[in-house]
DNA sequence: TAATAGCACTTTACAGCTGAGAGTGCTAAA
DNA sequence: TTTAGCACTCTCAGCTGTAAAGTGCTATTA
């Protein structure tokens, strides 16, 4: 009996949550009556919507108004009551996406920046896109390249390209050659270490200088120190599109709130942080964990992986009313599609 | 008597307008007697005001309101009526952004942004910065280093810097001394080219195919036709920063209308196109010739030059009604400082 | 003759009121 | 256990009246 009742009420706080994503208004008795066939007269219905207000799961704006879901409400919904939609999206979405994502050259900046692009004019959201982080990442080789009487190109390689670059000027003037024989020397040390490892390897060297015979070893371990970049400095990578989406949705003050977080590294290394842990795609409901004020907005967000490495971030910021069903496999879709075609070049 | 007749208008002209910047509502005459000295009754300068009316300076929202200026009104100010305060106020913002900017060592787009960052940040609006134009760089050379079996990194520098970099794959193996053959035969075809020229000359060479006699040559001229960049491709380097100001001045309708343009890289083509035409700062007010739907707002925006190149610009987007005596000499002075950066570096 | 004081008129913004509509909880009956 | 009925609550849109701000016109003044 207990369990008959318990069905009941899953069904019913469905049916609230799924109409209020519909008609984003509160929802009364009566609507639900008339939407959904569940035989029952509104004053039954009421009466369980009196219990799961007082579970927690839905609540009334104002005495007298219909109810809306909770957090703890969504969340529920999300994990257990949603049926999945991933198979009927995907085929007509996936050949748009795998269209669009397929006409960049594999430049993985820019294909990141299309993914954002896309996912934001599928869901009609704002969509951000970080890339993988960059600490985790093999260097490759560290390569001076000389190209006028003092000036070097310093390069550093991964095996995803080209990390970072820089022209400097040293003191004194050296050959093509005494710089492979320096880079030669510098690749024995840092090659195949992560970033994190070639930064601190860096340090440690200076620190002890002796080590080091070479002056012009010595000069470009100090550029080096410089130049190597932590996933702290180039959150410029972040992508974001749909901007001019946001306003359908939020108010003034979220606009600000957003916009700014998303201006802010703090915020978008916090987000990292939170999402990198775990796999797969993930719903964030009413987002005030993560940065204050953002209350009322959700985040669905999917992990891609470049190649073996760290993984990096896609997904939307949209209300907490948004259209899970169909949105989850649209993230889902969009991340497992960049992995697929990053994987391949 | 003319003359003096007309001295006075101007006087209450300036003194509307700047009233109406000050305070955001419609100027009456009253208000006009209690802010400024005039020794004229409110009578009086109704009157002035109507012959101001007339003459398009000044408009009514709507019958029996005080009067706001008009875009004609705001740009005979900015041409005739305001003075300069460019001395007094840099003297305290000239630390701060020299400070600011400072700090970041020479990578130029770190150093476009952050001038973008300070901008928001003195003037309370939207600033956005573009890097200077790169179809007239002069490619200094182009490399390419063996990495791996097959794997060759592209670089194509200019005086500037890497330019761009890209791994590219061959069919066959070659060694570095076999890439640095090939390498040389194309700079001496393209090097101290603007990138225009190279991609032209690209072009040329692709179509009569009989003068490349090397086989590598001829794959990596595909390589590079590939790579060299554009300006339209590349504007994912527009820097905006201040979003978070925008909705304090503006209504939904407009941020969407911002955000969308900004988005939009043929908006900002059309305004490289219409500043860099023209050295040092610029003002527009009531923006809908350049973009419609922007009609209530206004950009300060100047130019800087990289080295000897063409130039990029920065600015501000804000109200029409903003504070141009301030905020002239503020994007002035910014442009000036990035100038001076970039040149010294 | 130019500047001013006075006055009637206009318009907006705002607060307060009202009725319709939607929805609830409770109670009594099926 | 479910349902019908009912009194009650709350919001929303629309209307009204009033105070405040500002104007243009006219008669008067220096």
């Amino acid at each position: 009996m207990m369990t008959k009742l318990d069905t009941r009420r899953k069904e019913i706080l469905r049916a609230i949550i799924q109409s209020h994503i519909d008609l984003n208004v509160p929802i009364g008795s009566i609507l639900i009556t008339q939407r959904f066939p569940f035989k029952l007269s509104p004053a039954t219905i009421r009466n369980t919507m009196a219990r799961l207000e007082e579970m927690g799961y839905i609540k009334q704006p104002h005495r007298s108004a219909g109810r809306i879901p909770t957090e703890k409400g969504y969340r529920f919904y999300i994990d257990t009551l949603m049926e999945d939609q991933s198979l009927s999206v995907n085929s007509d979405l996936s050949r748009e996406l795998s269209s669009r994502l397929g006409t960049i050259n594999n430049d993985s900046k820019s294909l990141i920046r299309e993914a954002a692009r896309s996912l934001s004019l599928f869901s009609r959201y704002l969509a951000i896109a970080t890339p993988p982080k960059i600490d985790d990442i093999l260097v490759k080789r560290i390569k001076f390249i000389k190209y006028d009487r003092r000036k070097v190109l310093a390069v550093i390689i991964s095996d995803e390209g080209v990390i970072k670059n820089r022209i400097i000027e040293l003191d004194d003037i050296y050959s093509q050659k005494q710089l492979d024989e320096a880079s030669d020397d510098l690749n024995t040390k840092f090659s195949d270490l992560t970033i994190r490892k070639v930064r601190e390897e860096i340090a440690y060297q200076i620190y002890r200088e002796k080590t080091v015979c070479n002056q012009l070893v010595a000069n470009l371990l100090h550029f080096c120190k410089e130049i190597i970049p932590s996933d702290y400095d180039d959150f410029s990578l972040n992508s974001l599109s749909g901007t001019s989406n946001l306003p359908d949705f939020v108010n003034m003050k979220q606009v600000k709130a957003i916009l700014r977080a998303i201006e802010d590294k703090r915020f978008m290394l916090k987000l990292l942080q939170q999402i990198s842990d775990s796999k797969g795609t993930q719903v964030f409901v009413g987002m005030e964990n993560i940065f204050p004020a953002m209350k009322e907005l959700s985040m669905v967000v999917s992990t891609f992986s470049y190649r073996k490495h760290e993984s990096g971030t896609v997904g939307i910021i949209g209300p907490t009313r948004m259209n899970y069903r169909e949105l989850i496999p649209i993230v889902d879709h969009t991340a497992k599609a960049l992995t697929h075609i990053l994987s391949e070049a």
